[in-house]
Parts: structure tokens; sequence; C-alpha cells
DNA sequence: GTCTATAGAAGGATAGAC
DNA sequence: GTCTATCCTTCTATAGAC
């Protein structure tokens, strides 16, 4: 009973996780999710009730993901250069194994800020922060990182992880034309970008 | 009558332009459009046929706005610095005009790579960047700028404006709860992702 | 718990009057 | 060229049998 209940339930939130991903909440379609699942459409009701309580509970749990991958990069123990490298390493890699969730997570929060807001509610960034750079205080005196100046170091390190795969498509048609194989630009990019930005922020 | 027809028409590529970037191909309603425009669903058929036609005429003039934006980086006769100045001040100053646009267009590309591929037909990535460092060979010595690095360079300077604008309302959010305003930021931006871009080249 | 059948609503598209 | 009325398809959601 409750293991058919996992396994069905399971089949379905995979199947929606995959097709919400690839068409977005407004291009997926029900009867799409339940083919790809192996069950019929009425189930689908039967376990989550309706597609926004579905794309929900799809799109928390992918959000979640994404944190959770994020928050060892401040708790390690490491020299400040070795977090970027850490950072660098871990994060692209992870998006390798799951290229298509930037641009999944950035477009709809786009359409609907609240989901971030309500995902935000247990983390002051400026804090986060704040004791990043206490942590960090000695080594600090080698590098051009100040706090006022964290908003921007911080989104250039996301960005520089996390553009090539939101404008993923559009690289792979630029790099196709140039010789280039996007999988190999991935796996370079983990090393180029700690480089980048290590050589960026240094005094 | 011509005139009547352009301004007509105007006025709904316009809705259509406003809605579509929006609420996305998908989630756009031709009714949304047409009270936008101020006029009624059956004329949208009567001057675009189809929604997918509509939607194919607003995305095609964005995508070439944008394009139109990038060309003259690689055309200005400056030195090698003052042209990454250039870039990231003319390039972030059209995205805060228009700050919804990387997301829409990155989005849309993802759900339809043949977008692209039309639109890149004409453009040969290789042979521009190839042109890029021909015209900077002298400067280059001085910069660890090399043809097989371009594809990361290039990606990195542009994710260092598109990203945030991409991710517009994540870092509204963050940005709100430290204190941040993401309006100035964005300002500051053009003068920081220069410094920091250079700052990482130079040897 | 799972299926078939269908209700009910929404949205894109067209017919036809003016 | 513009409007009202309406068709037709698609999609979400539910009823009801097994």
């Amino acid at each position: 009973m409750t293991v058919k209940e996992k396994q069905t339930e399971e089949k379905i939130f995979e199947a929606a996780t995959d097709v919400f991903i690839r068409k977005g909440k407004d291009g997926a379609r029900m009867k799409e999710i339940a083919d790809l699942a192996g069950i019929n459409k009425a189930l689908l009701h039967y376990y989550f009730r309706t597609k926004e309580r579905l794309f929900n509970a799809v799109f928390e749990q992918i959000a979640e993901v994404m944190l959770r991958k994020l928050a060892p990069v401040f708790d390690e123990k490491l020299p400040l250069e070795e977090k970027i490298r850490f950072f660098f390493r871990e994060h692209i890699a992870f998006l390798q194994q799951n290229p298509g969730l930037p641009g999944f997570i950035l477009n709809e929060v786009n359409r609907n800020p609240e989901r971030i807001r309500k995902l935000m509610d247990n983390i002051n960034p400026g804090a986060l922060w704040s004791t990043l750079i206490e942590k960090h205080s000695e080594e600090m005196k080698n590098y051009n990182i100040t706090e006022n100046r964290l908003p921007q170091i911080m989104t250039s390190m996301a960005a520089m992880s996390i553009f090539p795969f939101a404008a993923r498509s559009v690289l792979e048609v630029m790099f196709e034309k140039a010789g280039v194989d996007f999988n190999t630009y991935t796996e370079e990019r983990k090393e180029f970008a700690a480089d980048f930005v290590i050589k960026a922020l240094k005094k």
C-alpha cells in the first residue's frame, strides 16, 4: 500500500520534474507528465490535486536542492582561494549534471517573484556576507574585498558559473560554428572561472 | 488607410511585446494583448493570423535590437581597455532600459533552440573573434588573451553584464534584505565589471 | 489505487455584419 | 478595418466503475 503509493508518487514527481524543466510551468501539459510517468491523467490529480500544486512541489524541491548545494561554500574551513576554487569546481559540476536548472529557476522566479521571497525567508544575505568577511579577515588584506563590494563580487561569481548554463542553447550554437565543444568548455570553466576571479580580486 | 493600419498594427505590436516579455510565449493570452492594445481579439488575427506569427514577429525584432546593440563593440576603434569599458557602459545602460529582455530571450531560446540558429546564420563567432585578436595584436602582449581562451573570456563578459538582469528578481529580493538598491547596483556595475575583467586579463 | 469517460472552462481562431 | 458572436480544440479537473 504505502510502498505502491510511494512508487507511483515518485514516478509522477520525476516525470513532472522532467517536463516542467523542459517546457516551463505554462508550457507543460498534464497529459505529457502522465504519459512519461506511464500512468493516467486522473492519477495526477489523485496525488497532487491540481497542476499548480504539482508544480509547486517540483519547484520547491529543485530550489531546495540548489540552495543546499551552495551552503557548503560558506561553511568549509578553507583558505579564501581554495574556497573560490572549491565553489566553481562543485557548483559547475552540479550544473553539468543538471544543465536545465538555471534557466528553469530564473524563468519561473521572474514570472512569479513571490516564490523567491518565500525561499529566502530564512536567509539574510547581508548577515551571511558579514560572517564570511569576518572568517577571512586576515587574508582579506591581500584582496580587494570589502563589505560594500560584496554584492558585486558575489553576483559576479554566480554569473561566471550560472550564466553559461542559463544561456546554454545560445552558446552551443555559437560554439558549434566556432568549433568549440560545450562540454569541454564547461569542464575547462571550473578552473578558468576560479583563476579569473582570484586574479581580479588580488591586490 | 495606410496610416490607420500602421497605427493599429503598431499598437498591437507594442502590446504584444509587452505581454510576451512579461508572460512568455506560453503564458501570454491573445485577450490580454488585445485589451492592452485597446482593440478586439479578432483584429489580432486580422493583422497577424496566429499567435505563433505574432510571437515570431516580436521575438525577431527584439533579438535584432539586441544584436545591433552588440555590434559596435567589435567595430569601434578603441584601445582594448577602452573597448571593454565601452562595452559594459553601453550594454548595461541598454539593459537598464530593457531589464526584462535577457530573461525573455534566454527562456524562449532554450525552449526552441532553432530560433537562435536562424539568427546566427549570418554570424560566425570564430571569425569575429579572430579579427578581434588581429586588431589588437600588439596590445595583446600585455594581456592573457589568446584565441583558444576567447570562448571563456567572451562568455565571462557577457555573463558579467547579462546575468544580473536575467536573475533580477532573485537579486532584488536578496539585496532588499541586505539593504542594497538594485538600480544603484547596476549603475555601479558598469565600472566594477570593466575593472574586474581588465584586472583578470592583465598579465 | 487506478482506469475510462466526460464535464467544464479557457483560449485560439473564424464567420459575418457593419 | 473593426466589431460581435461563435466555433472548435485543448486542457484541467472530476465522476464513477473496478
